[in-house]
DNA sequence: GGGCAAATAT
DNA sequence: CATATTTGCC
């Protein structure tokens, strides 16, 4: 005697999640096969390119009235719950893009892109490379600057070097540029922390303070270990909450495990209609 | 390419 | 105002 909602869980949980998808920026066959079988070569997606699409046909399926709007909600619930429910790390760069005044909605590379752009395929306007275009204002999120430090860590820091560490930390639309200014400033916030010890770090610190400084920054750390490729699980998952810079170094957010978590967790599928 | 400080830009 | 980006210099 399930009820519908026990069914549909069952057949989530039984679709293949993110990680297990070729992401649609990742060309099918590679370059070099594709030419030495003389098959022409699919043109290469950009992650700018597969979102646009994905605007293209979500603004489809609610302009048109060719659709039922539980039919929308439940893509979105589908997207969203499955999320929740994986404890997915998928980061993403989360840009603003001002100039568009038709549609005001935050523009995010989540797999809200993959599950949508799944029933289309991306146009003409997708096609421009992505590369000329200059790219809006990065946003480093408590998950972002998690990762960051996370790759910082783990590379020597003899290592971490703003290119290294984009590499690494594998977030698509991240620029070397990004990563070696927010190095900048997470040296500067390190130095000022390490030389008044046993004092809580400065009220302004809001980002930084928020997330755990590992150990392996605190000192040279001679271990020689080279740079082990640690693979980031695919990005998505944000939330609006902010750590709370109360002194305390209190924050939440994912611990360095991508997956588990799977009997306990309640797969509340949560809603958020605007 | 990297590091850093200062100037800009959002 | 806070923070991200750009710039210039080493």
């Amino acid at each position: 005697m399930a009820n519908d909602d026990d069914r549909v869980y069952a057949w989530e949980m039984g679709l293949p999640t993110v990680d297990d998808l070729t992401p649609l920026t990742q060309p099918l066959i590679p370059p070099e096969l594709a030419s030495a079988f003389s098959i022409t070569p699919e043109n290469q997606r950009t992650m700018l390119e597969v979102n646009r699409a994905s605007q293209n046909t979500l603004s489809g399926l609610r302009g048109g009235q060719l659709q039922t709007p539980s039919f929308n909600n439940h893509i979105k619930s589908f997207a969203e719950g499955r999320d929740d429910d994986n404890n997915n790390n998928n980061l993403s760069v989360e840009i603003d893009e001002e100039p568009d005044p038709s549609d005001s909605r935050k523009i995010r590379r989540t797999d809200d892109d993959l599950n949508s752009q799944a029933d289309n395929c991306y146009d003409e306007s997708s096609a421009r490379s992505a590369a000329a275009v200059k790219r809006p204002r990065l946003v480093w999120t408590p998950q972002l600057h998690k990762r960051f430090v996370d790759v910082v860590a783990h590379l020597g820091i003899k290592n971490a070097v703003p290119k290294t560490i984009m590499q690494l930390m594998n977030v698509e639309g991240l620029t070397r540029e990004n990563v070696a200014s927010h190095l900048q400033k997470y040296r500067l916030y390190l130095k000022r922390m390490q030389g008044l010890s046993s004092e809580g770090p400065s009220p302004s610190d809001h980002l930084f303070a928020s997330t755990p400084v590992p150990q392996s920054l605190q000192e040279p750390a001679g271990s020689g270990h080279m740079p082990v490729p640690m693979n980031y699980p695919p990005q998505m998952m944000q939330m609006p909450v902010y750590g709370h810079p109360g002194a305390g170094g209190s924050y939440h957010g994912f611990e360095s495990h991508p997956y588990n978590n799977y009997g306990s967790s309640y797969h509340g599928v949560t809603h958020n209609n605007k």
